[in-house]
DNA sequence: CGTAAATTACTGACCGGTCAGTTATTAACA
DNA sequence: TGTTAATAACTGACCGGTCAGTAATTTACG
C-alpha cells in the first residue's frame, strides 16, 4: 500500500529546472493568502512539492523568493496588452474595451490578480521591489491606457480629458475587484456578476468620455 | 538638564483612561505600514510610550487588539455620513458629492484611511474581524451610497440605473487612492492632485448618471 | 496634617515555541 | 564511482506572552 502511495506520487526524483517556477507560483498562491511574513518557507516547500532546503538551492533568501514572485509574474502580460495598441488602431472604443476586458482575463480572474493585493500589503516593507513593480507594471499599464486614450482624442472620438487621471480611473475599479477577491470575497463572498460590474464600468466611462451624443445604447 | 527633559515630555505617568486608545493609535499606525505579522508588540508599546507588558493589562493578545484597532477605527464615522441623507433631502447631487468628499476627508485623508488597506491584507487571516468590517462598514456604507442613488433615481434626476454596482464603483477610486497613499505612495510617491482625481471622477460619473443633458459645466 | 499601609499602573527580564537559514547525509543519475 | 539534486535534522535568533517586582497614587489612621 504504502509502496502504491510512492509510486502514485510524483517521486523526489531529479527534476529539471522548471523547479523555480513551481516554487514560486506555489510562493504567490501563499504570499497572497496569508502575506508575507506570515508564509512559512516549509509550506511553500511543500506545496511545490519539495523540501524546503531544496528551495534554498534555488532562492538565497525569503526575500528573493518575493521579489522572483512579483517579478516574473506580471511583466510578460503588460506586453501583450501592448501589444493591441497596434491591433487595434482605428476603433478606440474597441481599444480600450480590450485592454480592459482583457486586463480581466489575463490578470485579474487568474492567479496574477493576487499581485495587487501582494504589493499594496508589502510595498511599504520592500520599497525596492516596490519602485520596480510601480515601472515595470503600474507606469507601462498606465502609459498604455493614455495612449488609447489619447488616440481616441485625436480621432475626435473621445472628448479631450485628462488622460492621466482618466487612466488612474479606468483601471481602479479593475484592481479594486481583484483585490476584493483575495480578501473579503473568501469569507464576505456575496456573489456578484462580474460581467456586469465590468460592463456598467466601461458603459459610465464611455458615457462621461464619448465626444457626440449619438452614442446611446451600450448593447455589445 | 534631565529633569527638565523629564518635565517636557509627559513621562509614564499613570493614564488608564486614556490608555488603551493610545494603544490601539499606535497600533494602527503600525499594522498598516509593515503589516499583522511583522509588527511587534514591543514597537507597539514603545510608540504609546508604555511597556509590553502595559500593553497585556488592557488587550488579552495581540489578536484581540487587532480587532479593537479595527472595531473602533471607523464605524462612528459611518454614522455621520448616514446623517448626510437627512440633511441633503432634496438635492442628490449634492448629497452624492457630500458623501464621496466627505469620505475622503474624514477617512481617506486621515489616519483611518490605513484600515481599507489592514482590512484587505488580513481579511483572509481574520475571517472573523473580516465579516464584522463588511456588515458595520462596507456594506453600511454602500447601503448609503445606494440609499442617494435611489434617491435620485427617483427624483427623476439621474437615470435609473442598478444603484448596487454603482455604489460599488462609486467608492472604488477613493478606496484606491486610500490604499495607494499607504503603500506605493510611500516609495513611488509621484506627486498627484487629488483634488483634481475626485473631481474628474465625480464629473465622470455625472456625465453617466444625468437624467437630461442639461448639465454640462461642472464647476462648483 | 504626616506617614504608614494598601492599592494599582507599570516595568522588564525571562520562557517557550516558531521559523529562516545551514549542514550532514542520502539517493539518483551518468 | 563521481557528481548533483534533494532531504531531514539541526541551530539560533526572534517574538508573543508571563510574572515577580517596582513605583506612583490613594487610603487609613494617629
Amino acid at each position: 500500500m504504502c509502496a502504491e502511495a510512492l509510486r502514485n506520487a510524483p517521486r523526489r526524483r531529479r527534476r529539471k529546472e522548471a523547479r523555480p517556477q513551481e516554487l514560486t507560483a506555489a510562493a504567490l498562491a501563499l504570499f497572497v493568502e496569508k502575506g508575507f511574513a506570515a508564509t512559512r518557507l516549509d509550506e511553500v516547500a511543500a506545496r511545490a512539492g519539495v523540501s524546503k532546503g531544496t528551495l534554498y538551492l534555488y532562492f538565497d533568501s525569503k526575500e528573493a523568493l518575493f521579489e522572483a514572485v512579483i517579478r516574473e509574474g506580471i511583466v510578460p502580460a503588460i506586453a501583450e496588452g501592448e501589444a493591441l495598441l497596434e491591433h487595434y488602431g482605428d476603433d478606440p472604443v474597441q481599444l480600450l474595451r480590450c485592454i480592459l476586458f482583457g486586463w480581466w482575463e489575463r490578470i485579474g480572474a487568474t492567479e496574477l490578480g493576487g499581485i495587487p493585493k501582494l504589493m499594496v500589503s508589502e510595498a511599504r516593507n520592500f520599497p525596492e521591489v516596490a519602485r520596480f513593480y510601480d515601472e515595470a507594471v503600474i507606469q507601462r499599464g498606465l502609459a498604455l491606457l493614455r495612449a488609447a486614450l489619447a488616440r481616441g482624442i485625436a480621432l475626435k472620438v473621445f472628448r479631450p480629458v485628462d488622460v492621466d487621471t482618466m487612466a488612474r480611473l479606468l483601471i481602479a475599479p479593475l484592481v479594486h475587484l481583484a483585490l476584493w477577491r483575495h480578501s473579503f470575497a473568501a469569507c464576505c463572498g456575496g456573489t456578484m456578476d462580474v460581467g456586469h460590474y465590468l460592463e456598467t464600468h466601461f458603459d459610465l466611462v464611455l458615457h462621461g468620455l464619448m465626444a457626440d451624443r449619438t452614442r446611446r445604447g451600450d448593447s455589445q
